[in-house]
RNA sequence: GGCCCGUUGGUCUAUCGGCCAGGACACCAGCCCCUCACGCUGGAGAGGCGGGUUCGAUUCCCGCACGGGCUACCA
């Protein structure tokens, strides 16, 4: 039989990245086994702009190279893939569950489950929903009345079950921990305890790999399905994302921990599937970069940790240096490309210069460049002409005593050089640098903020060269100006 | 309150009773060097606490503490 995986997402829109690991885990399982790995979006209790929020959760799915052999957009032989258009087929296994006594209608109110929880607490005993003694006879005055209920599911007393976690290992659990849990709302909309098990059955999945916090409700689960007579699928609880250098789960609170802000910042797809798999799994002692074949060839659930990992943005970060440093050319460009174009600094169809000037500025940023929106932090000054000049490096590199005559003598070496070219550049500046005496400090680290406004960033001949001889010597100008001015 | 899960350096982890506790990120120092980044070399840094079992416990058991979850007509 084919490992059958799935993922059932709020339709929030949000997705969080422990989220997206959890999903991550179910695909890498599925295409491991050469499974399928199915999406079913759970609004059972259904709000407002469930389309566009789908939409998101999609985008970032595909962004992160997740692909669902069924779910929306794809559909599949066990369509809907939505909870709130499969409401019949609760319907049905619930019909069956109170066919065969499994179970009930519960027509208490709010106020009497309050008043019996009250008391419980009061008595100092865990409170447990159980069905209290009825008659046929007030059943049919209900009944008649219209009065509403909820459905509940009657838990069979001293049991014990056992969950043989792949993640946790063997939990159990007695029944008599359990209340009689409700299963469908009054006004007939399912729960997650028993939409989920109607829904993993009837869409044949073999492996539930889930957050942990549905550890505990997996036993009411475990009824549900022995009671409809299903086979049980195997489970897998995966640990929460603690904060950085804490054990506290991750929450939205902490901040950049939605997929969608490190989409917007520029990281890869590859980084961020490589870091969130190892996020809690490992395959060996030493192993770091995977590729995503290298992931679905190695991935498997045994070596999922079963305590929590945190978060670690410095890891994160690191493994997408590993990651752009072997990216093609190509597609560095495509990924800089919206960042220049949002900041009105490349403008319309890509024509070649603006290409060929991009590729250097690339070329010359090297390894500087982790993540794509770092074009706008190290390379603006490439692409525009005005020139912002950093406090800090004009204060350490400019206003010495001898640096505005000697950029006057460097504006003239820049004048002469021919070719405007790296090498050329090089062996004029070194020469100057000689002929006065100067270690070349003195003479690169002055004229690169007269040129870039930046203390840091690639090597000062590239930056020239990119720059442009008219550029160069413009800037040389304007730096003059500001020094005297000020 | 009851029940369940978890606890190795700041972080991700290795160890499936033998450990002088290994690797990676981050950190610190040095080298390279026009700055930064990269790279290279070296360094510091860990088994929550208390009991047991054992020749020997990070590894097994118990208790406590701490973190997390469930206990909902949330998922």
């Amino acid at each position: 039989m084919s490992v059958r995986t799935r993922f059932a997402p709020s339709p929030t829109g949000f997705l969080h990245i422990g989220g997206v690991r959890t999903a991550l885990f179910n695909w890498l399982l599925a295409r491991h086994h050469g499974g399928q790995f199915l999406l079913r979006i759970d609004d059972t209790d259904q709000q407002r702009h469930v389309e566009e929020a789908v939409a998101q959760i999609l985008e970032g799915f595909r962004w992160m190279g997740i692909d669902w052999d069924e779910g929306p957009e794809v559909g599949g032989p066990h369509a809907p893939y939505f909870q709130s258009r499969r409401t019949e087929r609760y319907t049905e296994a619930a019909r069956r569950l109170v066919a065969s006594g499994h179970a009930y209608r519960d027509y208490s109110t709010e106020a009497e489950r309050a008043a019996d929880k009250e008391s419980s607490e009061r008595a100092k005993v865990a409170y447990r929903f159980r069905r209290k003694p009825t008659t046929p006879e007030a059943e049919a005055r209900f009944e008649a009345e219209g009065r509403p209920f909820a459905l509940r599911f009657r838990v069979p007393l001293g049991r014990t079950l056992i969950i043989h976690d792949l993640i946790k290992g063997d939990v159990a659990q007695k029944t008599d921990e359990i209340g009689d849990f409700v299963l469908v709302r009054p006004d007939g909309s399912p729960l997650y305890n028993f939409a989920s098990v109607v829904d993993d059955v009837e869409m044949r999945i073999t492996h539930v790999v889930r957050a942990e916090e549905h550890l505990s409700n997996t036993f009411s689960q475990l009824l549900v399905f022995e009671a409809l007579g299903y086979p049980l699928p195997a489970f897998a609880h995966v640990p929460y994302v603690a904060e950085p250098g804490s054990k506290k789960k991750l929450s939205k609170r902490f901040g950049a921990v939605g997929l969608d802000h490190f989409i917007r910042e520029g990281f890869l797809p590859e980084a961020m599937m490589n870091y969130l798999a190892r996020l809690g799994w490992s395959f060996d002692a030493s192993s770091e970069i995977f590729t995503r074949a290298e992931l679905i060839e190695k991935f498997s659930l045994d070596r999922v940790n079963s305590s929590p990992a945190s978060h670690d943005p410095d890891k994160l970060f690191w493994i997408e240096s590993e990651w752009m440093k072997t990216l093609p050319m190509e597609r560095k460009v495509e990924g800089v490309l919206p960042f220049l174009t949002r900041e009105g600094l490349v403008s319309g169809p890509l024509d070649a210069p603006t290409r060929a000037r991009i590729e250097a500025v690339i070329t010359a940023l090297g390894d500087r460049l982790k993540v794509f929106s770092d074009i706008l932090k190290l390379g603006r000054y490439f692409f525009t002409e005005a020139l912002t000049h950093d406090p800090d490096a004009v204060k350490k590199r400019l206003r010495k005593q001898g640096v505005p005559a000697m950029l006057e003598q460097l504006d003239a070496v820049l004048g002469a050089v021919e070719p405007f070219d790296v090498p050329t550049l090089e062996k004029a500046i070194h020469d100057y640098a000689e002929m006065h005496g100067h270690p070349m400090g003195q003479v690169v680290n002055p004229l690169r903020v007269a040129t870039t406004g930046q203390a840091v960033g690639p090597g000062l001949y590239e930056c020239l060269a990119i720059l442009g001889r008219n550029s160069c010597r413009a800037r040389i100008k304007a730096t003059l100006e500001m020094l005297r001015q000020g």
